[in-house]
DNA sequence: TACATTTGACCACA
DNA sequence: TGTGGTCAAATGTA
């Protein structure tokens, strides 16, 4: 599981090596007159290489978001993916009506999982969450039964969009699900850069496999992911918004997932 | 007693 | 310098 992330250090050590020696050649035709018609080779390869560095780099910061919604105000503190958090922090944030609660994997000494997640309340809805999560799940939960279970529920639903969401099962065993919160379940996969180019966006699919854990987050992202390359716009964005809207107004079902990107 | 939460302080970054 | 993220001591709870 982790010997993906390192040879994807290595990876980019190299990218990096290549833009560094490419730096250096090109530094050496700036004082011929005129410029040696390889220079612009050059200055294409050089962007290229900058492009799959950050690509690279940006596998390694995985980084997804996803909203939530509790049933209730009591319920919205116990918002819980079935993995164990421990919080940490909380911080009032400017323009925010609410302040964002931060939280770390239990395990974090034990096991030295780093991975961890902010949670923040929607101005206009109190009970409608903003979960961030950084980091992928190395500890020994990450392999929790129902993860997997869930992980095989969606897949079989690929690009379906939509799948019963089976927490309810885990609500049996994790007191916080028994809340029965309602989980609307919109995912957004957050990364640092927007996608430059439909060559980038491309990349989300090698993106999806940076997530080991088993957790319902790398699952959104798989699913998010099965999009065509080059849909994940602003219009493809506003189209699962739209089916978001729709979701909520007639929000039946509790533990419906749908799947929104607004990149 | 062990673990979780709260909260003020500190630090890094833009 | 302001803001967001984290630390760590104090406090709460089972």
């Amino acid at each position: 599981m982790d010997g993906g992330y390192g040879g994807e250090k290595s990876a980019l050590a190299s990218e990096l090596a290549q833009v560094l020696a490419m730096v250096r050649e090109l530094e050496a035709c700036m004082d011929q007159d005129p410029l040696p018609a390889g220079a612009r080779e050059l200055c294409a390869e050089l962007a290229s290489s900058v492009d799959r560095s950050i690509r690279i780099a940006r596998k390694e910061t995985p980084c997804v978001r996803r909203q939530l919604r509790a049933a209730s105000v009591q319920d919205a503190a116990a918002l819980d993916d079935g993995l164990s958090w421990r919080k940490y922090g909380q911080k009032d944030i400017l323009g925010a009506k609410y302040p964002r609660a931060y939280f770390r994997c239990t395990h974090r000494h034990s096991q030295g999982c780093l991975t961890t997640k902010h949670v923040q309340r929607a101005d206009g809805d109190p009970l409608l969450h903003d979960v961030v999560y950084h980091g992928a799940h190395t500890c020994v939960q990450a392999a929790h039964p129902s993860a997997q279970q869930l992980r095989q529920e969606l897949q079989l639903q690929p690009g379906h969009g939509h799948g019963a969401h089976e927490d309810q099962d885990q609500g049996a065993s994790t007191p916080a699900l028994e809340t029965e919160c309602l989980w609307a379940g919109l995912l957004e996969p957050m990364t640092p850069y927007s996608f430059a180019s439909a060559a980038a966006a491309g990349a989300g699919a090698d993106f999806a496999g940076c997530f080991p854990l088993l957790s319902p987050t790398a699952l959104d992202w798989q699913l998010r992911s099965s999009q065509p390359a080059g849909s994940v716009g602003v219009g493809i964005g506003m189209e699962f918004e739209t089916q978001f809207e729709e979701l909520f107004t007639s929000a039946t079902e509790p533990f419906q997932w749908d799947l929104y990107a607004d990149n």
